[in-house]
DNA sequence: TAGTGCATGTAACAGGTTACATGATTTT
DNA sequence: AAAATCATGTAACCTGTTACATGCACTA
């Protein structure tokens, strides 16, 4: 909320329109917090309603110290790297289905990253050359970061269907040579 | 829970640890949600105790109900796609403290990639050979997961410093023909 | 016998979600 | 006049984290 504030004053309102749109996929945040969050960031001080409005719409405008508080977060709070992956997880335990079904689900996985990653060009288009150089360069950067993303995944998860699908036809040939066996 | 339950019995300790040790990259669990939630999977007769040891240990084990209940959170449950990346976010708001440290804060993304990279190697070169044809495919295939997005990551910031140095280098321009045009 | 490791649990708090609740202004 | 949009807020609940609290059993 500093961040979006930082580009200039808007209400709760407002940043909940920017939240659904554009930051969607790196933070949402919902409608309660927001309102929650913005009384107590002025309470601490890193905020203030600069303007009221009709239908007691309040304004917030960032102030210094909020100003320096983002700053700070910016560089010198180490980010988290986000683990806790529930996609991932259910990789480790895919043994419980069978190969079948493994299968189908890491194909899901390797269409959803296509799905999503066409998606964000499309968003690529239509934010081609809007705002100003650093602007539109960090959100360029974002958005590179989205579409390589989902690019890797599409391909990690072809290629673990691919292993997959080389286990299922070893138990295959297993099963026959079984069969024979016992036939013979 | 289920998931390493569906190996063996095991007790809240024994999860613990094996949450640190091989689950600790994917999600993360502490002692006291483990316990709480060793208590409400029995009480939903997802688990049981199956024999109780020494130091009051309890050893649970997984039911039938517990499978089935994994087995549909697996294949029918869709996954979420983590959304909500702090170090993500704090891209959007580069721009409020200047070229110099965007590109910092973008280097030391790339090499805590890096150095993340090295220490699933590492890991690999540990757990090579370990576990049956199923269980190894499927550990293999979450481990290149993390080598493919520490990868993407390491080439993704570098990429992106080089971008912001090259804006750098415009200002530096800019504002050097702006010094002679004073000067003329 | 002192230290480490095994073993379980509770309490307070922080962050986030869903649902509830209300009402003014603008547009059709 | 009705519908859509703008606009703000509260309450209950869930998940997860940190810190507190306790005690047995093995080993050096």
């Amino acid at each position: 909320m500093l961040g979006l504030l930082s580009a200039g004053p808007a209400s709760g309102y407002d940043l909940l329109k920017t939240f659904e749109l554009s930051l969607e996929n790196v933070w949402p945040a919902t409608q309660s917090q927001l309102y929650a969050e913005l009384g107590r960031l002025a309470k601490e001080g890193l905020v203030r309603v600069a303007a009221e409005g009709p239908r007691g719409r309040k304004e917030y405008e960032i102030t210094e110290e909020g100003r320096a508080e983002l700053r700070h977060w910016l560089v010198e709070v180490p980010p988290t790297m986000t683990r806790r992956s529930d996609m991932l997880l259910r990789v480790f335990f895919l043994d419980q289905v069978g190969t079948g079904a493994a299968r189908g689900y890491l194909e899901r996985l390797a269409e959803r990253a296509v799905h999503e990653h066409d998606q964000l060009l499309g968003i690529r288009e239509f934010v081609i050359g809007q705002g100003d150089d650093a602007l539109r360069l960090y959100g360029d950067i974002a958005l590179e970061w989205g579409l390589r993303l989902t690019a890797a995944q599409r391909d990690w998860a072809e290629w673990a269907a691919g292993r997959v699908a080389a286990l299922e036809q070893e138990k295959a040939l297993e099963h026959e040579k079984a069969g024979q066996a016992v036939a013979e």
